[in-house]
RNA sequence: GGGCGAAUAGCUCAGCGGUUCAGAGCGCCUGCCUUACACGCAGGAUGUCGGGGGUUCGAAUCCCUCUUCGCCCA
């Protein structure tokens, strides 16, 4: 703790934060009392990938957090924060992958349980450190309670969901196109196949009609086709032969674009490198374009493969040609399109799991093994080459890409678990739509809504090493082929009792994280912790996974515990740079919170990200910069630091406690700032309540800044240093209004506080994070004293002003007179004449009239006149201007007010207190212009 | 294609139908090292609140529309 009579002038952070944050360890103030029987308060955090580092997306959601759990905590509810990370299966298995690469090796070469195991070893070596950063900006989270998502007890609740799911037929096995990324090999949800946009293109390809009318025309025989296209499989060689046969048939060239021809259908696609894919080319039934094509063969270009025309109500007749290739193995609509036409129908695969073009017979020899964008280009060329390609139309549009790797996905025809979402997803919307869940800000509300009305079922199973591995186990014994699902390893299938191995997938990392608000108190046991701290209250995340996560846990939180798992998400903005782009290691964009905390301290990193995450709104940042972005809170933390350096050096050992002194002895400066703190505690609470964070931390800085440091601190300095009685007073205030200040602002800034806290004499708690929030005494609350205060602030600010426009030397005392329009005025320029002539420069004031002469004219709100004698300083067509500026003001606000109560409608409509208010703005200003054109009658203006 | 959000001072943004409501911070200008703080003090300048229309006694605030930008979903 520091020594009350050596702070230095300047806080600096660096020296102070580890002490303090060792300080809360030690008093234990982050573990609730789990047997104290106040309310709950539970937040449960975002658990950060285990491989992360701190970026400032974390540095605002968790100053957030820590901020909700500070407030409650301080208002003794029974708060815990839990902590913990999150195995982040295709993010952690990337990042390994990557480091085993630096060694040549792949993680095939290592094996799974290898490779596994060096995950594992990564994980133990690195796993900690964000939760070390998460230190650093002052997160109060119970450690104790630290949890990991690939943790037994928490495994064992995963493989429990599972096997629950499944026996309730919510979880299946399914054949199904789904998201596939090349790069990561795994399958992806729906949700992790994000949609870019995209410039394509729009292919015109000729598909040539077979049979009797194609040959006719032609000329030639579906055997001599078949014979041509053999040809172009060939290689490039063949390619070229066969754009020379293409002219034997028909003259390409010769031949105007048309969508139908005796010859062929042109069918548009973005990706022709699928077409060997193909088992149909389908049009709508009533398009009268393609009427009596159904059950006609075409030939997949470049092949030859024969397939039909067929016709399907979902296809778009304006778009392209109005004609659709079905590729049901690389297309999830065409493989519902093709299961209508065909059911039994084949569903050819064509690529590898790489994405290159396999090496199938479907696939002209000289394409096989080329990756699909070059397989695109080649077969582009080829078509043209041989007059099958019509045109080419830019196409932009949204195609999906790995929201891990960037990789465009494609799609894919396999084997996967899913779950079956609407079961889930009912109770999740009925409970919202009952308000049983509330989103802020409200809007987001809406986006959880639509999702949960159009839910789709939900991919689980990753080919991934990293995760939690499926709990399902084939039997392979001819003629079972049952699979055991089971939450412990079964040694033989359950059916016939034969061998059985065990799925090689794992789970979306999703599916753990979907049970961290309860999984991380022990369930499936019944629990202590559970009992006590589930449901949770507040969500702190960012809106771009209210899909991946939030949305999931309340489902899950209803269907497995029957209650909703938190009662309010709070969606933060994201941190973007001033280009708007979000922060990102890939664009380099980021800002590291360590290096914030390092050069200005971990307050003034949260003040700032609180201040700027006003509801809703992205909070804005210039990495180049952080000199703005950050300098205010700094500043701040700062000036904290020096009023309370002031106020600590100048309280006497005996300060008596506030409730120790006597009302009647109070100054009106005192009155005045007890009563403005009150006022300050209940905006403070009122604003945390409502989310209103920046508010709350404003309403302080406005507080602490402009009323206790520019005013009161000034105020009450001859009272301490002893030039005038009063002394006990004024030490007992300051301790009180300060020790307020500390607890309201200990939740945004906790280490400055707590530093300056430790300094604080007299009795109180002895660790701020532990002490109480504070209540307003609305007994304190005195609005004579704020009216009076108030022109005694506007008096001081009259005669600096006019000081200033006279270039009056700032050591140079001047005589002001005061003529008061009201009691306010007169009673504060009694109370407080010391106080305005020490902060006015003022020789002496003197109320009354003012004696005749040349000097400055000011008005006060209330009409009062002010006169500042100057002499040969002043300039008196020069002050007429001034004066004629402010009567022209005045005359403008006195005009709209006037217009307002002219108005019959308004006098009959508005409420009275809202006419009242009018009608005192308008004597008000009546006032002011009538003292200041007395001052200009009398200037000879 | 559907939906959501934003547009206010040079910059980043608050502003919740009615407080002297047109604001804050930063930046800028002038003057000050006044024994808590130069990370400070005092004073000052800067705006068609994106355009247009409407509702209302009253609109930066609510509604409609247009423009520009951003995001989400399909």
């Amino acid at each position: 703790m520091p020594d009350t009579r050596s702070l230095a002038p300047q806080f600096d952070p660096a020296a102070v934060e580890t002490a303090v944050y060792q300080r809360w360890v030690d008093a234990g103030v982050f573990a609730p009392d789990d047997d104290a029987d106040a309310e709950p308060y539970v937040i449960v955090i975002p658990p950060p990938n285990v491989t992360d580092r701190l970026h400032m997306g974390h540095g605002l959601n968790n100053t957030i957090q820590d901020l909700l759990i500070r407030f409650e905590r301080m208002r003794g509810r029974k708060a815990l924060w839990l902590p913990g990370t999150d195995h982040a299966g295709i993010a952690t298995q990337n990042v390994v992958e990557r480091l085993i690469a630096k060694e040549g090796k792949r993680r095939q070469d290592l094996g799974r349980d290898a490779f596994v195991e060096r995950v594992w070893t990564y994980v133990h070596e690195t796993g900690g450190t964000i939760l070390e950063q998460l230190k650093a900006i002052g997160s109060s989270c119970d450690w104790g309670r630290t949890r990991f998502t690939l943790d037994e007890t928490y495994s064992r609740a995963v493989r429990h969901v599972f096997v629950a799911l499944y026996r309730d037929g919510l979880i299946y096995r399914g054949y199904r196109v789904i998201h596939w990324c090349p790069r990561c090999h795994t399958a992806l949800s729906d949700e992790e196949a994000e949609f870019r946009d995209t410039e394509g293109k729009l292919y015109h390809v000729r598909y040539r009609i077979a049979g009797d009318a194609a040959e006719q025309k032609a000329g030639s025989t579906a055997e001599e086709t078949a014979e041509e296209t053999a040809g172009a499989a060939g290689g490039a060689e063949g390619a070229e032969g066969a754009a020379r046969q293409g002219g034997s048939g028909a003259d390409a060239s010769a031949v105007p674009p048309f969508r139908r021809s005796a010859e062929w259908l042109t069918v548009a696609t973005t990706r022709p490198e699928t077409m060997f894919g193909d088992v149909a080319v389908v049009h709508h039934p009533e398009d009268e374009r393609y009427a009596g094509l159904a059950g006609t063969m075409v030939e997949i270009p470049l092949s030859g493969v024969r397939i039909p025309v067929a016709t399907s109500s979902v296809v778009e007749r304006d778009f392209g040609t109005g004609l659709l290739k079905v590729t049901p193995a690389h297309d999830a609509n065409d493989f519902e399109i093709a299961r209508m036409i065909d059911p039994d129908g084949e569903m050819p695969g064509i690529m590898t799991a790489d994405a290159t073009m396999a090496d199938v017979a479907r696939v002209p020899a000289d394409l096989r093994g080329l990756d699909r964008f070059e397989a695109r280009r080649r077969i582009v060329e080829q078509l043209e080459a041989q007059g099958l390609l019509e045109k080419v139309e830019p196409h932009p549009h949204s195609i999906r890409h790995c929201y891990r790797c960037g990789t465009v996905v494609e799609p894919r025809l396999s084997d996967q678990w899913f779950v079956r979402m609407q079961p889930l997803a009912d109770p999740a919307l009925a409970a919202y739509r009952a308000g049983e869940l509330t989103f802020v800000p409200e809007r987001w509300g809406a986006v959880y809504e639509h999702w949960l009305t159009e839910i789709r079922d939900w991919n689980i199973s990753r080919q991934l090493w990293w995760g939690h591995r499926i709990p399902a186990w084939y039997c392979d014994v001819e003629g079972c082929g049952h699979i055991t699902v089971a939450e412990t390893a079964p040694s033989t299938c359950e059916r016939c009792g034969g061998a059985v191995r065990q799925d090689e997938d794992v789970l979306d990392t999703w599916f753990s994280s979907w049970l961290w608000p309860f999984a991380t108190f022990g369930w499936p046991d019944a629990t202590e912790d559970l009992a006590r701290y589930y449901p949770g209250h507040t969500l702190v995340t960012a809106p771009d996974i209210i899909f991946f996560w939030v949305a999931r846990m309340v489902m899950g939180g209803y269907h497995f515990l029957g209650k909703r798992p938190f009662d309010t998400v709070f969606l933060t903005g994201i941190v973007r740079d001033t280009q708007h782009r979000k922060m990102s290691k890939s664009l380099g964009n980021g800002i590291d919170p360590l290096e914030v905390v390092r050069g200005y301290g971990a307050d003034a990193l949260r003040y700032t990200v609180l201040t700027g995450a006003a509801i809703g709104t992205d909070v804005l940042l210039d990495p180049a910069d952080l000199e703005t972005s950050f300098a205010a809170g700094r500043n701040f933390a700062n000036k904290l630091w020096n009023v309370g350096r002031f106020i600590l050096t100048n309280l006497a050992p005996g300060t008596p406690d506030l409730s120790a002194v006597d009302p009647q002895t109070f100054e009106l400066a005192d009155r005045w700032i007890l009563s403005r703190c009150q006022a300050t505690i209940a905006e403070t609470t009122v604003a945390l309540e409502r989310y209103r964070l920046n508010e709350a931390v404003g309403a302080l800085y406005h507080f602490v800044w402009d009323e206790l440091a520019d005013w009161y601190v000034e105020q009450v300095k001859p009272r301490l240093y002893g030039d005038v009685p009063g002394g006990d007073v004024a030490p007992a205030v300051l301790a009180h209004v300060f020790g307020t200040v500390l607890r309201l602002l200990h939740p945004a800034m906790p280490f400055v506080t707590e530093e300056l806290w430790g300094a604080l004499p007299g009795t109180h708690e002895p660790v701020l994070a532990g002490a109480r929030w504070p209540q307003a005494d609305d007994g304190l609350r005195d609005e004579e004293a704020d009216a009076r205060f108030a022109l005694v602030q506007d008096l001081v600010g009259a005669v600096r002003n006019i000081r200033a426009e006279y270039g009056v030397a700032p050591g140079r005392t001047v005589r002001t007179f005061v003529r008061p329009a009201t009691l306010d005025t007169a009673e504060g320029c009694n109370a407080e004449q010391r106080t305005i002539e020490r902060l006015a420069r003022i020789e002496t004031l003197t109320q009354g009239h003012a004696p005749s002469g040349v000097g400055a004219h000011a008005v006060l709100r209330d009409g009062s006149a002010v006169f500042v004698p100057l002499g040969d300083a002043i300039d008196v067509a020069r002050e007429c201007a001034r004066l004629r500026d402010e009567v022209a003001r005045i005359e403008t606000q006195l005009a709209a007010v006037v217009r307002t109560l002219e108005n019959e409608r308004f006098l009959a409509k508005a409420p009275a207190d809202v006419v009242a208010r009018e009608r005192a703005k308008e004597s008000s200003w009546r006032e002011q212009r009538a003292t200041l054109a007395e001052k200009l009658r009398v200037l000879g203006c």
